[in-house]
DNA sequence: TGAACTTTGACTATCTTTGACCTTTGCGGT
DNA sequence: ACCGCAAAGGTCAAAGATAGTCAAAGTTCA
């Protein structure tokens, strides 16, 4: 198993135990995980990003900390529809992968819409587009299929 | 025996052996069977496709793997898989609404479903893409979410 | 004998891990 | 107040680990 998603996977469980925020210290977690510290900023700017629906706080010098919060989506409005406005218009294969595997484990999709988001915005069915227009098609998709699945 | 059989047998091996899904790790398995990488993507793409009722999902970079799924021959499921490899590799969205309508009017697939695919393979999200390609796209796209959807 | 299928390998794309070097902040000492 | 050091965390680029693409060359078979 990839120590990024050891990583990721600790981070997670805390916010679950903790309701959804959680403080680290980057050099003292490394050394427990066992690896530099800077892969903890790796795995935080790679998976936790706001896209995902996250927010990274920190401070540096003595008493130094980082914390990671799972944004509230409002109950009013589908957390869908703040998805769909924060999406930028270009979005890779990986970065898709990544959401639609968070919204799934947040519970907000089910886990057979997830297949469905996954496979409808793969490279797989992409084979005919123009690899520089891919991200942008992706984009539109995840899109567009948010917005279904919000109403 | 061709090389590409040996691989396919491998594969069909270790699906029957782990009902229908398992991964592999691409140049792992090419040492193994003796044959360069590349050769694994060429039986992927030959045999494995959603019209053969395979979906391959992949990743690269540490950790790497490559997944295959084998659809599930239920009787539910069955006529997406005779739909899909009956589907030309073209498909117009007038012709693909009125496929969606008439799965969900047969009730073959859910109504939920229904909405999924049809903002999948609507023009509306294929505004970056070639005009000359988006049938193309479309009938892709639409395989790979009806096979998707007969796991 | 020509079309379709298979085999190879060079080149590309993506994801992860590591480490050297940089910036910010708190705290004491003068 | 000021200074300087120690204690955090931040950045970035290189190296490592996988998988993907594509086209040329070889093989098979109707």
């Amino acid at each position: 198993m990839r120590i990024s998603d050891v990583i990721a996977a600790y981070i997670q469980e805390r916010l679950n135990e903790a309701n959804g925020t959680m403080e680290l210290q980057r050099n003292l977690l490394a050394e427990e995980l066992g690896c530099v510290p800077s892969q903890i900023n790796y795995v935080l700017t790679s998976r936790f990003t706001p896209e995902q629906g996250y927010i990274v706080e920190s401070r540096r010098g003595g008493g130094g900390y980082i914390r990671v919060s799972r944004v509230r989506y409002s109950p009013t409005s589908s957390p869908l529809i703040h998805l769909v406005e924060a999406l930028d218009d270009t979005l890779e294969e990986g970065a898709a992968q990544r959401l639609v595997s968070n919204l799934a484990a947040r519970e907000v999709i089910s886990a057979h819409d997830a297949k469905l988001l996954l496979a409808a915005t793969s490279n797989r069915a992409y084979r005919d587009v123009d690899p520089e227009q891919r991200d942008r098609l992706r984009a539109a998709m995840m899109k567009q299929l948010l917005t279904v699945l919000s109403l």
